[in-house]
DNA sequence: CTTTGCACCTGTTGGC
DNA sequence: TGCCAACAGGTGCAAA
């Protein structure tokens, strides 16, 4: 579910409620998701939040004594809850705050992480190769000529990639290669210099909307406090499949992509036929 | 090394 | 109504 826009409205909401709070207990239903899940339940109690950080998708919630580090995959989400309301389904872990509220991980799929890490965080397995914030300084158009202009695969899946860019999803690729008019198949190594600039601000202008809006909440997305993002009432072709495209009138496509599924204008996004890559002809 | 395909899970949706 | 295939916001690893 959640891309860098969701990531960032949970942690904007938890680090205005979870700050300075003590967790009193942590019940942990679970043994693994995607990876094992370490004694949560034995490591948290009476650690008090200091701070609530997001590295692309990952939600960090810190600790002076260490880090609980967590991902969302497809459909986990937070929610927080009263004392007395019975465990649901997919509900993995519980942490009790003072006032008996209690803050639950939830994941039906189990594509998500838990994990617990102890030291700096940007040493973790995980971020090592981790791709520059998009709404950094750090993403260029140099930045992303570098990393991608000698590429030979499609820009879209690479968009996907989180080791080019952090926290780019299904849903903000399309939108962001739209905005770009850049066509999803297009090659990395075909794309000028002109559509990296255009690319990079049309990342930044779609992420930082984005999460004005809350995110975007197609199927279950809601924030901790069970807001619903706005955002994709603003998608220009996500979803939107032979409806009209909102600046030339074409209706929208579908394309399959690595088994991912990208929407584009074909009117608005074109794709140079074949021995038409933008080289010099005569 | 780079690039692609698939597996990992469960719930929902749409066609027959 | 019921059944079942297809699909869903992600990622890691095996294979080509």
């Amino acid at each position: 579910m959640p891309e860098l826009p969701e990531v960032e409205t949970i942690r904007r909401y938890l680090a205005t409620h979870l700050v300075g709070q003590t967790i009193c207990r942590a019940l942990l239903y679970t043994k693994a998701l995607r990876r094992p899940i370490p004694a949560l339940n034995r490591i948290l109690p009476h650690l008090a939040v200091s701070d609530v950080r997001r590295l692309g998708k990952y939600l960090l919630i810190c600790f002076d004594q260490g880090t609980l580090i967590m991902h969302f995959g497809m459909s986990g989400r937070l929610y927080w809850t009263p004392n007395n309301v019975k465990r649901s389904k997919h509900d993995h872990l519980d942490m009790v705050l003072s006032d008996n509220s209690r803050l639950r991980y939830n994941d039906p799929r189990r594509f998500g992480v838990l994990l617990w890490h102890v030291g700096a965080i940007n040493q973790h397995s995980l971020f090592a190769k981790l791709g520059p914030e998009p709404l950094s300084q750090q993403l260029s158009s140099c930045y992303l000529y570098g990393f991608a202009s000698a590429k030979k695969t499609a820009i879209k899946p690479l968009l996907l990639n989180q080791d080019f860019i952090a926290g780019i999803g299904n849903i903000y690729a399309s939108e962001i290669l739209f905005r770009a008019r850049i066509h999803p198949a297009r090659l990395a190594n075909n794309i000028a210099d002109s559509e990296w600039v255009l690319l990079v601000s049309a990342i930044k202008q779609v992420l930082k909307t984005a999460i004005q809006a809350g995110g975007s909440s197609i199927k279950d997305f809601v924030s901790v406090n069970g807001q619903l993002g706005a955002f994709q009432s603003q998608h220009a072709v996500y979803a939107r499949t032979s409806q009209p495209c909102i600046i030339c009138g074409s209706p929208i496509q579908a394309l399959l992509q690595r088994q991912r599924i990208s929407f584009y204008c074909p009117g608005c996004q074109i794709l140079p036929s074949a021995g038409c890559t933008g080289q010099a002809r005569h």
